[in-house]
DNA sequence: TACCTTTGCGTCGGATTAACACAAAGAGTA
DNA sequence: TACTCTTTGTGTTAATCCGACGCAAAGGTA
């Protein structure tokens, strides 16, 4: 397949913001750069785009070669245009971002080598390209998703408790939400099925284990902050 | 400035759905296609992105060359990435919607030769290459944004009675809107100011004439249908 | 058994809002 | 002028939603 007509193309990218939850605090996964432009610097894991491909595609590639997951959950957000946003000549990106499971993919910090790292989203570095602005567009994109539509699940075990996804919407939301309300809400939104089951082991309470609610009702959800 | 690899790329071009109200209608602005593929088919308008070009500047272009118009609220709405919508090869569309008001510009029939033109949203040819799923998307993007965002302005007078303002929403979201509550809410929200003068010229009461608050404060703004 | 912590469930008062009534304004008509 | 008709501006009220909080049940430890 071919390009139809003569012109000079930019170049075509996708670029990934890969968000992890796990122990309490959010995530994005780093790419550490090997060669020029900036080499030594951290920065989203990407890559062009082939002829035959599409961005979703593209994206899957990168995160079954690069860092060995598959099956993720993937949204488009935005493309980056600016002329100017890679040293080496135009480039186009297509951003999109990733939410996974840390503990159900392979990235622990051995086998990928060390170039590749979750940071937590609060310290993270400056990265390189035009990164960091693609990563605070998908940060937003992502606490305003949550509020509106159940994607906090994608982040969190099959089986999940009450207090997990409410410190998770605490986590990403970085706020304190009261945990009555939230349950209340969460419940009438019918979002998640609880199982009947108890997570054991705790000192405490053992709180009931909660599954998403694949049949969910189209605009019954509403988390406001 | 150039491509920085060798790779071959997709043709890169926007495409727009310039939404436009008048008479208590929503509409669309349309292309008809003179040459193949798509000959004599109607399609979004749209241009190859040159190579130093942002979108946004790609985007201005077209509404000035090929539809005369100037300022107008233009939004990036998704990326297209279908490796077949274009049969003639490979083309990325990276979408956008614009707003405008019709009698703003001079789009009237005349001028701009015969192979351009406004149609009702509900009256839409079917469209060539994969235009329809981008209006449709642009559409939904549309009336979710006017609920949480003031945008109608843009597709009205600088000046406006309440009672236009209402009858807009109601076209755009397609439902009936209490006219009291919809009323008390946009005041609230403070979105608009009343300038003191009326509309005269209608046989009944001349209804107030409001303007557009451009130092609203954020997230003030919910109207729900 | 007493105690501590966490989790599940309920209540209550204030705020929001949907449904509706009604008065004011403007123009025509007898 | 008085009456009618329509549209626009304003207020009311009852139902609902939501946030703040109380309290008991569950589970482990001392």
């Amino acid at each position: 397949m071919k390009p139809f007509h003569s012109y000079q193309n930019p170049s075509l990218a996708v670029d990934l913001v890969v968000f992890g939850y796990s122990q309490q605090q959010l995530s994005v996964l780093l790419l550490n750069r090997k060669e020029a432009p900036f080499k030594d610097r951290w920065v989203l894991p990407g890559a062009f785009l082939q002829m035959e491909e599409r961005f979703k595609d593209a994206c899957s590639r990168v995160l079954k070669t690069k860092l060995g997951m598959d099956d993720v959950y993937l949204e488009q957000l935005y493309s980056f245009d600016e002329p100017d946003r890679d040293p080496r000549g135009r480039a186009i990106s297509v951003a999109h971002y990733a939410l996974v499971n840390p503990s159900k993919v392979a990235i622990a910090a051995g086998s990928m080598a060390n170039d590749v790292s979750w940071f937590n989203i609060n310290e993270l570095p400056a990265l390189g390209f035009d990164h960091d602005s693609i990563f605070q567009q998908a940060l937003q994109r992502l606490r305003s998703k949550i509020t509106y539509f159940p994607v906090g699940f994608e982040l969190l075990d099959d089986l999940f408790t009450m207090p997990e996804l409410h410190e998770l919407y605490e986590c990403i939301l970085d706020t304190t939400i009261d945990r009555r309300n939230f349950r209340r809400k969460i419940l009438d939104s019918e979002y998640i099925i609880n199982t009947g089951k108890k997570r054991e082991g705790s000192q405490n309470r053992h709180p009931d284990l909660y599954k998403f609610n694949k049949k969910l009702k189209k605009n019954s959800f509403q988390i406001n902050v």
